[in-house]
DNA sequence: TTGAAAGCGGTACCAA
DNA sequence: TTGGTACCGCTTTCAA
């Protein structure tokens, strides 16, 4: 059996189509008789009538939803940022539509189609694969779509960014500081295009402390928890290990204190472990963890924010938001010890 | 400026709307001359072109993508979900929209109506608040249009469920073979629908061993991680305090494990802690985490293979499905201790 | 092998 | 205050 129509209300209510919309949508300026409307709601009730979103879309021109692309639903940072969306646009009488793509680059073409299919009102994009996707972008930019990207600005359209620049900065500091010399980093990341700065910032800082920089000492590994457990495990098999291991996210620096623990290595007494975008878990590991707060959350709703402003006026100046990282310092970061 | 739609496309390659529909869907039993579908595909590329799936969809009836609701996104357990709805879909050519509804009841029906106008060809549906969306899912029976939905089986739709009641009668008889008496429940749930059936069988695994209920043992909570630190907490204030804690999910364990670890209990020498979803994580924890696995990948795959198959043959009895959980027992129990 | 035209389920303008 | 109807962008017979 199929789901009711317009048409369907519309007769057994004994009112013309227009009314019905009317009714339902309560449209402005359009006066209805509380008779009437007691009629057609009553079908619309009996009938169990919800308007087809996809009609209504197609010929009003929007759809009152954003679509949102995030790379891997494991990383909590993630998280924080489609809450902050959803918060900011559900404010506003907006929809969301998630997705995901799990770091898999054909994944993410298809569901960046997807969603470009789909007409939403604005789209908000955390890509990972920047150059795949070069292309869709510049045809969208070029017909001032509502798009925003996070963490990029690869492309010609609004984007908010977090300053991990900085951000490494003031940890590498901070470990420097602890006396740490041999600092590891699991560098775990989606894809070749991601966290560069991150790196780049990470041997400016080494080479500003007069330390030469060891190759060894960066672990280029996968996004998951398991990963970041074997990175760990192999760094500090080195000799001499390192005593201080920077961990590309929150997610990774669990499976690095793991590897840590089974080592028989105390944190930080042995080993000091710091990482990236204090989600909420960071301060309920053991011993809770020393971690750049990159605010998943007020970066979603300055992506939101921006989108929605973007619906409003398509053809302002482009867009460019930065969010501040900032370190936050825990118990898992202490001085370096002496390695004997 | 406007997105070009498939008659500007037709006007350019000087071809018939049709005409380019056949190309670009490569519509089968339609020839079209090589000459022809050249010319269409670079006005396609030249324009960037892509089809509108509101009106594919519209027209053609389906839309080769379902809906998935889940609860909330920061319960590592849904996340696995998912992975698993996505898989099996993707698999099958169809396309997953996701959304989430942070446990709030107003944003469920809201978030529920949003799927319902979307016409998706089936729902997997996570629901925390039942009866408010009773009404909704009974037309949508009556209708035959597919919905599975997970964990409950109180409407007439698909459903795939966990054995949760065996399964806490699993942990619970772990737990007292370990000498356990007083068990406390960190019971942190969305709504008063949820996880009835662990109250029962935890209940009921006391009585079977001849221990009295201290009802203050059962601590009712959110679904935080801070939910779960606070009222451990609470329960190791007790006096005497409990000997085990069992946790409604991984997430909240987590804030369990740092409650115990803050009053300098040691697990499992002090305090045992159980929990159940064994997501990811529960492995990585200090000490790994006893928990009882759910499996929710599988538990995606399978409502989304039920939902599929729904599809296919609308008028099929109702299926319901039973995904087996199963105790892992790991580092976070050992004997109950002596209290002094 | 290609084109014309009738809808899919709504909205919004104009007329009544 | 309500009804008629063109049209949103596409698919799908049916003819040519």
């Amino acid at each position: 059996m199929k789901r009711p129509t317009q048409a369907d209300v519309a007769k057994l209510a004994g009112v013309s189509r227009a009314t019905v919309s009317y009714v339902v949508n309560e449209t402005p300026g359009v006066p209805i008789s509380a008779e009437t409307r007691q009629r057609v709601l009553a079908v619309v009730q009996q009938l169990g009538y919800a308007p087809d979103a996809r009609a209504q879309s197609l010929r009003s021109g929007g759809s009152r939803t954003i679509g949102l692309l995030i790379p891997d639903l494991h990383n909590p940072h993630y998280w924080s940022i489609v809450q902050g969306v959803e918060d900011c646009v559900r404010g506003q009488g907006y929809d969301l539509l998630l997705t995901s793509t799990s770091l898999d680059p054909e994944r993410e073409a298809q569901t960046l189609a997807g969603l470009l299919g789909r007409r939403m009102d604005a789209l908000i994009l955390t890509l990972s694969f920047l150059e795949q996707s070069r292309a869709a972008l510049t045809q969208l930019a070029a017909k001032r779509y509502p798009v925003v990207t996070l963490g990029n600005t690869a492309f010609d359209v609004d984007a908010v960014l977090t300053t991990y620049g900085i951000a490494t900065a003031q940890v590498m500091a901070h470990l420097l500081e602890l006396g740490h010399t041999r600092i590891g980093f699991i560098f775990g990341v989606g894809s070749k295009d991601l966290g560069t700065n991150r790196i780049a910032a990470y041997r400016e800082s080494l080479a500003g402390a007069g330390i030469g920089e060891d190759p060894g000492l960066i672990d280029r590994t996968g996004t998951t928890i398991e990963d970041g457990y074997h990175s760990a495990k192999r760094l500090l098999a080195q000799t001499p290990r390192p005593t201080a291991l920077l961990v590309i996210n929150d997610w990774l620096a669990m499976g690095a204190l793991r590897a840590a623990a089974e080592s028989g290595l105390r944190v930080p007494t042995d080993i000091s472990i710091a990482s990236f975008d204090d989600t909420e878990m960071a301060a309920y590991l053991q011993p809770p963890l020393t971690s750049v707060r990159s605010n998943g959350h007020e970066l979603g709703r300055q992506a939101a924010t921006l989108a929605l402003q973007r619906i409003r006026q398509p053809d302002g100046p482009l867009m460019r938001m930065q969010i501040e990282a900032q370190l936050v310092i825990r118990s898992s970061t202490g001085p370096a010890p002496v390695l004997t």
